[in-house]
DNA sequence: GACGTTCTGTTTGATAACGCACATAACCCG
DNA sequence: CGGGTTATGTGCGTTATCAAACAGAACGTC
């Protein structure tokens, strides 16, 4: 992550800010600040004021809960399909969760108070921010779903599905010590099923990266929340009605 | 549930019209239908589309999901502190969950498309509704976590604690079979978390009955979550602050 | 190229929850 | 008040996951 070239970057890049009419786009690309979020990088903390609300391009980030034993669950996932920060219009300012980059990239950040301005417009940006905030809802509520009744493996092959649709490549750089924190299951119990995997010529991996070999084999071995979120999101953020 | 007395329900017994500014309630009043939610109704299917939004006085809805193999996992409750049907003005029109009645009682229930005209004044209500959005977020959140992290037991006293927080009296009319399919966990688990609570003298009960002996004993065997899911809403929803 | 650090692999035993089968008991209704 | 129904209690063996300890292997760095 050198210094930033910006004819590499546009804001199209994030399926939300893509989404929005060439008017908006024009009033708020100004204010669209290109941003590098770096591994490890806590975006917000748990109850902390936010500033900005941010576009990933190519970052992914994992919102998460630590409890107060130190445990940890994921609670959604948030790559170039989204946007973080919705507290801001939502109008709480902040939860008690926390936003923590686990694939560094960049994105796009925009000041709180003029995503507010736009937002209270109520027009077409708000409509799309809402809509989003319910595809969030659906992959928290089966992320609920899925830790109340799935295996270790169902939801490590969930979570690879999820991530790789969030890259432009079939390979991820992350530890299974990581992944484990953020499923909040034991880090042998990730070895195991990630061992299955690859024997079974799904993935292949070396210390800290993982390569899909056969995604095909994932998804017939992964747990129907996966395609229940993928559904829900397209429904609500793609499909031509929509869109308006 | 016989006929019903107007004179013993009014609108504000929900915390959400309650908590509106008198003009807008006024505005709506002349639309708020009176409806009788009994046990086991579903107010909406997964995937069906929304006719009204219903707000609970005394019914309390679970919000859940239902898997390809029939098990379930409840995802959140909204009682008289709620609303259901957010899916109108967040754009989606449905969800993949359901809206079951599991203690009948009434609500008032409004038109989808008087909901949206209130909605897009872009006011008060709109920012209630948003905020009220928030916590439930948040308390869908908490489900995943302690889905992930706690115990059948310290469940079931969050789920006991959240329910009598929407009810007027300590007993509520429910069979353990009926908890158990909510929280996607074994009838037999809930028999001897419940037999546990008994002995230690912190509830009683008789076939489909239980009474709430000692608050603060359950409030001791809960998991974080019951809490932080409370303190959020209370910060969202009553602080003075939010009351504009 | 050697060294230290950080990942990954594997073992062992403990535990919580599951699935199933069946006994007992409370309640409802005719 | 008696018989059917539904709710609750209990005892199995089975399983997935946990907890902790340690061995080995890959990588980064000096």
């Amino acid at each position: 992550m050198a210094t930033i070239n910006p004819a590499r970057h546009t804001p199209n890049q994030n399926h939300l800010l893509a989404a929005l009419p060439a008017e908006i786009l024009e009033r708020l690309s100004p204010h669209l600040e290109l941003t590098p979020m770096p591994f490890g990088q806590a975006l917000y903390k748990s109850g902390g004021q936010l500033q900005h609300v941010y576009f990933p391009t190519t970052a992914i980030v994992s919102l998460h809960y630590i409890m107060e034993n130190g445990a940890s669950a994921e609670i959604a996932g948030v790559g170039n399909e989204g946007v973080l920060g919705i507290s801001i219009f939502m109008g709480g300012n902040t939860t008690p969760s926390l936003a923590t980059v686990y694939t560094g990239g960049y994105g796009y950040r925009l000041k709180a108070q003029l995503m507010m301005e736009e937002f209270n417009r109520a027009g077409p940006l708000m409509r799309l921010m809402l809509r989003y905030t319910q595809a969030l809802m659906t992959q928290i509520s089966q992320t609920a779903v899925c830790n109340r009744h799935h295996s270790v493996e169902q939801q490590l092959c969930r979570w690879l599905l999820s991530t790789l649709d969030r890259l432009p490549s079939n390979e991820l750089t992350i530890t299974q010590e990581l992944i484990a924190s953020m499923l909040g299951v034991r880090r042998e119990g990730i070895t195991e099923a990630a061992g299955n995997l690859q024997r079974a010529g799904l993935i292949s991996y070396r210390r800290g990266h993982i390569t899909v070999l056969k995604r095909a084999g994932l998804e017939s071995r992964t747990c129907e929340c996966y395609n229940v979120v993928k559904k829900e999101s397209h429904r609500l953020l793609c499909d031509a009605h929509n869109r308006r």
